[in-house]
RNA sequence: GGGCGAAUAGUUCAGCUGGUUAGAACGCCUGCCUUACACGCAGGAAGUCACAGGUUCGAAUCCUGUUUCGCCCA
């Protein structure tokens, strides 16, 4: 009846492993240190799917390193998120009636650190209740005390290079948080506009040209019209001039590549000061910059009566005073991409301003480099070509920003001089002419100029720590592959400028978490489930379960609830499964004993006792592995002979799980290791193992082995697992009575080398084969689960009917059969139900039951499904040039699978013939 | 417009350097409360591997083109 239920021992495990020390890198671990640094989220913020996936993804490459006695360190950090978290106190000091720039830049700061400090711990808690096995001691924060120094060091040195310069610019300028914003945080939408053809008359009165814009409000601004220099038609308009509607300026028409002869009407006006692409005619030109907006977005003196309205506004009212002086030519629908901010939505106004630039060519070189080289291995490697051309095209990153909340730009001007000094600490008097009048600059920095130097700042940089010196390079960035230029590629060229070495040996990027239609979660949508609900919910292994088994490397997640059940009931399942060998334990009182040899630090199954070994000394091997699993002795003697058929077929198992689950985590492709350990644990484990163990269990002269392989295999179990799902392996470890210690910090288990009892899982796989027939049988038939008859297996080899007779009773109980007998060549029972396992003919007798024009069909249909195949593989194996060419143990495979299949289909010719 | 990727069961995906009778999970259908588990067990149905060519003894897999979808950049 009771089912798992993770109830409060979540939280309860991770206190007492924060108690225990675990989290940071143990004193005695070995070799090379696994490191990673936590992507850090908004300190303001909540936690959301898409750190689920990655925290999950994280914290199983960690507790996996950590088991096998590396150094792991997962450093955890937050991020200030400057305009997320400055929305967010501005909106909150407006609803208390304050206003942001009233209060001043000092009250403001006041506050926003008050709120930090009230939210921090919240994303924090949030993680841990994730089961994040996160080194909290070196916890950083992107504006703490020493990242401040990191920030400004490497500002300083940048500057010195040469390599941050200001300048006035056009940059994408948000008019709602009144900031400049960097390329990547312009999201481009689609928008359904409109293409306004306008008429621009000559100033000389000969006519007019016409432009098409899809921004009329812009026209203010503008200081020239464009033709294309070789379009043969309208180049003849070069040099001259028109006049600017509705205003009293005359511009001329010059002659520039940008304009296309094919697009529009061939003239385009140019607007350097509103438009990224007249900026660059305009500078080539020589041209004016007008600017006709204020920074909010509302149209200043330069636009004549229209001064005052808002863009939107102005741009109505623009085009209808053109259509009233007849110099609207006409309006087309136009669907074009328009730049918003990705934060509020805002649509970009392309402004001109003055701003701090950091150029990024220089920067870039090593970083492709390194990604080249294979240095750095990305994960799905297909991002490889998105990252190198982003690197290739490389633009220089404005790093300015009109925010308060930030890391203050380290440079001051002089009043006197105009002169600028740039200084970790204020600095007393201008570097050029001695003078104390100096005025900080009030911008802050990008956030991400100081993410970018996530993988060394939270390591002390710029002093030289030891933690430096021992855990950097880190080993594994993981993170969405929508920040792969924000912060992915920029990390790589902090770290070769700061460092001089990579900042991390490979890169996994997680695929995007969707809704079960398939849309981004987000926030106002509304389809985003609370973690926090889930987990109460589900339990946390559960839901780190659900994602890191159902995820493949690199791919989006589409997320909906009922996904959780397959975690939760797996979680459960391992629950029952230990609750019925445990049970039985107890019920046997096994007596461990207490104070032997303690269990090593690593476990390589093949190492304890090679393949040859188990098969020789099958006892003397299990002892071994106990050892190395729980140290100690075996609460049992166990003899050679106890060790039966499913026995040695599981311990095989385990050897396969083992190795495939270390070098599925080796190949980082965690959804394959999991299910690996699922699968075996539901299935082999569960449906096969424990219910063959069952008639031992109630024997108390047998019990006492198959309980040492079900623990055994309970507690290799839990290992496998552990790094997935820690809170219910640890718990349940907790409960086997050899364990001791924590598992966190036990071994991982490996397997270098082949699995023992090849023969004996060659058997075990004929008896799954021939118990499957049996059930389908039974199935078939329609034979009442109740009935429990007799089953009779025919083979003419002697040898193969003495293995058979062996294992008769493990399939009697496995089909459910009152006895299984086994054959040589007497004639087969009649009527009864038939089916063929490789070589061996099964029947289940079943007088009154089978139907036998039904069971005819059955057979036929197998048959011809069977003969389909074996004329296709005649004909290849008689055409020569496919016994010529294809390898020798390809064209072996299909003789020996065609010869086993033609004694099969034989066989079941015959059976159909006896049937009538 | 440029680039990258995807297309396999109703759905989400495996299928690695060509060689099995193309797999799994969820869903669906049929039995079963078989004393660990109905959050379960057993059985079953279900696929022209997007389309068209090509390479090859052999193609879901490699190549070319087409279509559809997704993402990024301009």
């Amino acid at each position: 009846m009771a089912q798992y239920t993770p109830g409060g021992l979540e939280e309860t495990w991770y206190r007492k492993w924060e108690k225990a020390d675990l989290f940071g890198p143990a004193p005695d671990a070995i070799g090379q240190p696994f490191v990673i640094t936590l992507p850090p989220p908004n300190v303001t913020g909540i936690l959301h799917m898409g750190h689920c996936l990655g925290n999950s993804i994280q914290d199983t490459l960690v507790r996996w390193a950590r088991m096998k006695g590396r150094p792991a360190l997962w450093v955890p950090g937050t991020d200030h998120a400057s305009i997320a978290t400055e929305q967010v106190v501005s909106k909150r000091m407006a609803e208390q009636g304050l206003n942001k720039r009233e209060a001043g830049r000092e009250e403001f700061l006041r506050l926003a650190w008050e709120w930090k400090e009230q939210t921090h711990g919240r994303i924090t808690n949030q993680i841990r209740r994730l089961g994040c096995s996160l080194d909290w001691s070196r916890e950083a924060f992107t504006m703490d005390e020493a990242r401040n120094r990191a920030v400004t060091e490497a500002f300083l040195r940048l500057r010195d290079k040469g390599l941050i310069y200001r300048d006035v610019y056009l940059v994408n300028w948000c008019p709602h948080d009144l900031t400049a914003i960097s390329d990547d945080e312009v999201e481009h939408r689609e928008v359904e506009g409109s293409l306004w053809h306008l008429r621009y008359p000559l100033a000389d009165g000969s006519g007019h040209v016409t432009v098409a814009t899809t921004r009329p409000e812009t026209m203010f601004g503008d200081v020239a019209v464009a033709v294309h220099p070789n379009d043969p038609e309208r180049s003849r308009f070069i040099g001259k001039r028109v006049r600017l509607p509705l205003t009293d300026r005359e511009i001329p028409v010059i002659g520039d590549h940008h304009a296309d002869p094919e697009k529009g009407t061939g003239f385009v006006k140019i607007t350097p000061a509103h438009d990224p692409n007249d900026f660059q005619v305009g500078r080539r030109h020589g041209l004016p910059q007008v600017v006709c907006m204020t920074p909010s977005g509302v149209m200043n003196e330069e636009a004549g009566r229209f001064a005052g309205l808002d863009r939107k506004r102005a741009r109505k009212e623009i085009v209808a005073a053109l259509e009233a002086e007849g110099l609207l030519d006409k309006v087309e629908k136009h669907i074009h991409q328009v730049g918003h901010h990705d934060r509020c939505g805002t649509m970009i106004e392309p402004y001109l301003s003055r701003q701090w630039f950091l150029r990024m060519d220089q920067l870039a070189q090593p970083a492709l480099k390194a990604v080249a080289d294979g240095e750095i291995r990305l994960y799905p490697d297909r991002w490889v070509g998105v990252y190198n051309n982003w690197m290739e095209n490389i633009r220089d990153w404005c790093i300015s920003r009109q925010l308060w909340w930030g890391h203050q730009i380290p440079v001051w001007y002089c009043r006197d001089c105009g002169a600028e000094t740039a200084a970790a600490a204020t600095p007393t008097a201008c570097s050029a002419c001695g003078s104390t009048a100096l005025e900080r600059d009030p911008d802050v920095l990008d956030t991400w100029f100081s993410s970018w130097l996530w993988t060394f700042s939270p390591l002390g940089w710029p002093e030289d720590t030891a933690d430096l010196a021992r855990y950097h390079p880190t080993s594994v960035l993981v993170t969405a592959a929508d920040i792969i230029f924000f912060w992915v590629a920029r990390m790589v060229m902090a770290s070769y400028e700061f460092r001089g070495e990579k900042p991390f040996g490979e890169v996994l990027f997680t695929g995007i978490v969707r809704d079960g239609q398939g849309r981004k979660m987000s926030k106002s949508l509304g389809n985003s489930p609370d973690p926090i609900d889930l987990m109460d919910k589900y339990g946390a292994d559960a839901l780190r379960c659900s994602l890191v088994m159902l995820t493949p490397t690199g791919a989006d997640v589409f997320f909906d609830e009922s996904t959780l059940e397959v975690g939760r009931n797996f979680c459960n399942k391992i629950f029952q499964a230990t609750k019925l060998v445990l049970g039985n334990w107890d019920e046997a009182g096994l007596a461990v004993a207490t104070g032997g040899v303690p269990a090593p630090r690593q476990l390589d199954l093949a190492a304890v006792a090679p393949a040859e070994r188990w098969d020789a000394a099958p006892a003397a091997s299990l002892r071994a592995l106990w050892c190395g699993v729980f140290g100690g002795e075996l609460p049992v003697d166990v003899t050679d002979d106890d060790l039966v058929l499913e026995d040695r077929w599981l311990l095989a198992q385990l050897h396969r799980v083992a190795a495939d689950c270390d070098a599925n985590l080796e190949r980082r492709r965690l959804n394959d290791a999991s299910y690996e350990v699922f699968n075996f644990f539901r299935h082999e484990f569960c449906d096969w193992y424990l219910e063959s163990i069952k008639p031992r269990l109630r024997d108390e002269a047998r019990r006492g082995p198959a309980l040492v392989v079900a623990v055994l295999s309970l507690g290799i179990s839990y290992k496998l697992l552990h790094p997935v799902m820690p809170f219910i392996t640890e718990e349940l470890w907790s409960r086997l009575p050899p364990a001791s210690g924590f598992l966190m910090t036990s071994s991982f288990p490996t397997c270098s080398g082949p699995a023992p009892f090849a023969a004996e899982a060659a058997a075990f796989a004929e008896v799954m084969e021939i118990v499957g027939v049996l059930r389908n049988l039974r199935a078939e038939l329609g034979v009442p689960p109740g009935l429990r008859g007799e089953g009779v297996l025919r083979t003419s080899e002697p040898q193969r009917r003495v293995a058979l007779g062996a294992c008769s009773g493990l399939v009697a109980l496995l089909a459910k059969l009152e006895r299984v007998v086994v054959g040589g060549d007497e004639p087969a029972p009649a009527p009864a139900g038939v089916g063929v396992a490789g070589a061996v003919e099964v029947f289940l007798p079943m007088a009154g039951l089978v139907d036998l024009e039904k069971e005819r069909q059955r057979l036929q249909k197998e048959l011809d499904k069977l003969e389909g195949w074996l004329q296709g593989t005649r004909a290849k194996l008689a055409n020569e040039r496919f016994t010529a060419n294809a390898p020798a143990l390809v064209v072996e495979q299909q003789r020996q699978s065609l010869a086993e299949n033609e004694a099969k289909a034989a066989t079941l010719a015959e059976r159909i013939r006896a049937l009538g």
